[in-house]
DNA sequence: TTGTGGTTTCAAAAAGATTTGAAATAACTT
DNA sequence: AAGTTATTTCAAATCTTTTTGAAACCACAA
């Protein structure tokens, strides 16, 4: 794989750091990869950054996000579970209601994409 | 909106904390919604996630790229046009090659999503 | 100016995500 | 047990993203 043309510049800054095999190694593994593209996805959709945000703010059964937002129940379900799976949110029974909240992960996400 | 019906322990915490008109109001607007939406599904994809890492560690040409990953031209120039997007990356002309490099935001957001 | 190599663009096909409303669960109340 | 309320699940329809290969574009060299 060293043998392709490339620019000077970036050929021996390459070099200086192990070349292209070196880099290669040093990506993350693939099982952290699918656990970045799990939190990212569950990210990408505004609704859910709604959800994430308000329940960062309040814990909140689905009825009270429902009212909130006016979204269906299935909807808001879908996406509650989209964010479950990601592990940015979970939830607690409360007699009859279920009770969304952050994960600790869930937390600290917030935080930091509210720089972006 | 205050007169539906969810646990006393929620009534009261939302109470404590101006309702929830209040939780809506602290939400972000739109546009920075619309961001964080945007970055994030910039990341959703393991490509991207690949060839971000790798351009964190060094700035590369598209050949470069192609000849780590396999993938075919036009799927890499895909990928790189929603990182670039995104504001995640950009690109600078040397002779005839296109060389891509991490904007600030993409060094930024590549050093907390280590960390998911 | 013609050719060559690196890269992007395009359109069609394939794969994946979201929305919808109806039906199913599950926990409580009477 | 039967009824009520909160929530999830399901399947179909719709919408979006990704992949593919071919064609176009652009910068440089001969």
């Amino acid at each position: 794989m060293n043998e392709i043309v490339i620019p000077d510049s970036i050929r021996c800054e390459l070099a200086g750091k192990g070349g292209i095999t070196a880099i290669m190694e040093l990506l993350p593994d693939n099982q952290t990869i699918e656990n970045i593209v799990s939190v990212a996805r569950a990210l990408s959709d505004p609704v859910r950054i709604r959800v994430l945000f308000a329940l960062f703010m309040q814990p909140m059964c689905v009825c009270l996000l429902v009212a909130m937002t006016g979204y269906a129940y299935s909807k808001m379900s879908y996406h509650l579970s989209v964010l479950k799976e990601s592990d940015l949110v979970c939830s607690r029974q409360k007699g009859n209601y279920l009770i969304y909240y952050p994960t600790d992960l869930g937390r600290k996400v917030v935080e930091e994409i509210e720089g972006w």
